[in-house]
DNA sequence: CCGTTAAATGTTTGCGTTAACATTCACGAT
DNA sequence: ATCGTGAATGTTAACGCAAACATTTAACGG
């Protein structure tokens, strides 16, 4: 028995075997620490956590038998401070309450730990300056090789200044690919597409809900959709201006419903749409008999199941996260800082039904 | 391609200052420098940098006019080595498609910020064994001091091994209780308080669409559910189960549509319960006049939209977030570890119009 | 004037890691 | 034997910062 020394064997379970016993001991174990166990220098304790080639077999189990029984884990900070860098990307962002955003972050950081970077989070308060501020000013603290803003870019006007020096940037979403790398959606020529699909089906013209003016998306998507109905020698029709939400979409609704000549309508979010469909439905409007709706987003699991289901521009947030990562990395690697440019995803109508001819009478 | 539409052509932008003229020399600049061009050493930059008191007025503004003209930002892995800690919580999780985590992640994160903690994003690919594993074993080459875990529980059981020792552990929406330090929303008494709504309306039992097996949140709520008619003296009907989505909720609501003692339904989330929406109404079935229908977590801007708008059980994430962060630094600054226990958060019903009395000839 | 004290600043050191260089050792060619 | 040669391992130094300790300076009572 080599236990015997050991006075009595240890026949307990080991309960939670992760806490060192003392509570608040000397709590991490250093590279010293496993090679003064594995009777090695602390550079060959390296090398093995490194997978260099030449230490032989033998050294090698020896050592990691030691990291495994002191539970080493190599400290990241200290690898930092060497490398000078930190395998992290930091991620600026308002909200996560919109799909849009919380998807985009989520194909992020899936790609980042893909290759071997982490990602952390720099949530801004509200939309103003001053939080818009802070945040660039904590990030300035933080430990992050590049970043990704996701954010309206007239918000950053102000404080490019004080962008660090040595940190790589991406944007998402913004008019600012003049001077900064940037990653967006087609928007323009998903409005297109919601554009022409409507009026292929025999509609005079497409009205339209856009979102907020401040909004460098909304903007986009109004935009095209003039662009769109101009090309096609259709009259534009005045735009209502919502907020992104629901209500916003409602209340829209509630006025084009008094349009006789409303047929088809644009809303620049399913979010909207979902809006003008309950007005539309309140004030007998029948969807789409009376009036066709076309969203943008592709909300899963939700713009598919509205009554009648949404047709929609698709947007990939997925490739659109891939991407950025993809951007940073690049100029992270390339050594090159932020070359201005702008990479559009392409967006995707799918229709579903809540498109159709307009009534014999308007047709 | 870049639309300049924008054309503005404004060339007197001024370049940002603080890239040193070379683009991509020395990088950082660290104390050393700003001490030599402040001709102090480097220890009394260091006071600066942290507000020490015993610097004199004249000496600080020389230090301070360095820095900026250097553009210097301390090196957060140089200041994590010396002290020993990150300032840096990990959040591990599996996806931020549904509300209710990405919501609560954006209250950790915003009250992480709150304490200057940063946020690091651990995400895992697929609800494996494997890439749990993965997960943690990439936690424990991360720096960071905390851990939120986002998970169902029974996903960690063979896991739990690994997590490495001086870091410190809460948990969100699971059942380790006994073992971690637990975040949970009271699951339970949401469940009770919709079966007794229903109840109080005057339906003799109340139906359940369940969420997947797997999961501890549905189970709880399931089992609430059940034990609230037990106590009412009531009989509960056979569980359908669903995988949260809106199509499971659809498919189990054709089968509720044909059951006519089916008046009242207790879903285990808005997605589902919109699923049974469209699916009463193919049937025929009323919603609210013919059959009641109770959801579950509120999701902002969508829940309340639903046609009718949906009677739903509310969950306060942001209040789940809060307390996640409130836990890791207590077991931080406390030096504890995980003490075990769950903190619940009170959840309560939001009445809109999806319920209302059973119909005269079953009430 | 001195000595004492405290305030302001400087010097040394080590946090954990790894690149660069130094050493040891076995072995085959001379 | 002796000397390369190269493979395996060890030693040193530095990354940027701040605690601990050391030094200088200013102020003041005797």
């Amino acid at each position: 028995m080599i236990s015997s020394a050991s006075g009595d064997g240890e026949p307990r379970q080991e309960d939670p075997p992760v806490v060192p016993a003392g509570g608040r001991r000397k709590q991490r174990v250093s590279m010293a620490d496993v090679a003064r166990l594995a009777g090695v220098s602390s550079q060959t304790v390296s090398r093995v956590s490194n997978g260099h080639p030449s230490v032989v077999g033998s050294t090698r189990d020896q050592v990691l038998a030691a990291m495994r029984e002191l539970g080493y884990r190599p400290n990241s900070a200290a690898r930092a401070l060497r490398y000078g860098e930190f395998r992290t990307i930091g991620v600026i962002l308002f909200d996560l309450s919109s799909t849009g955003n919380s998807r985009t972050l989520e194909a992020i950081a899936a790609h980042a730990a893909a290759e071997g970077y982490a990602i952390t989070l720099i949530p801004v308060a509200a939309r103003t300056q001053d939080h818009v501020m802070g945040a660039f000013t904590r990030l300035g603290e933080l430990a992050v090789d590049a970043v990704i803003v996701i954010m309206e870019a007239h918000l950053l006007d102000t404080v490019s200044f004080t962008l660090p020096p040595g940190v790589h940037v991406v944007m998402v979403d913004s008019d600012a690919g003049d001077r900064y790398s940037v990653v967006d959606t087609d928007q323009a020529d998903g409005a297109r597409q919601a554009v022409e699909h409507l009026l292929s089906l025999g509609h005079r013209t497409v009205w339209h809900v856009a979102g907020p003016a401040e909004s460098f998306a909304a903007e986009r998507r109004a935009a095209a959709w003039r662009k769109a109905l101009e090309a096609a020698g259709r009259e534009a029709p005045p735009v209502r201006h919502g907020d992104w939400s629901t209500d916003s979409g409602y209340r829209a609704g509630l006025e084009l419903a008094e349009e006789p000549a409303c047929t088809a309508v644009f809303a620049a979010n399913d979010q909207m749409a979902l809006g003008l469909l309950r007005a539309f439905g309140e004030k007998g409007r029948r969807v789409p008999a009376d009036v066709s709706v076309v969203g943008f987003d592709d909300v899963p699991g939700t713009a598919d199941w509205f009554v009648p289901p949404l047709t929609t521009v698709h947007q990939d947030f997925a490739e659109v996260g891939r991407r950025c990562v993809q951007g940073v990395l690049d100029q992270i690697r390339g050594g090159r800082h932020s070359a201005p440019g702008t990479t559009l995803v392409p967006t995707r109508l799918i229709v579903r039904q809540s498109t159709a001819p307009p009534p014999a009478d308007r047709a």
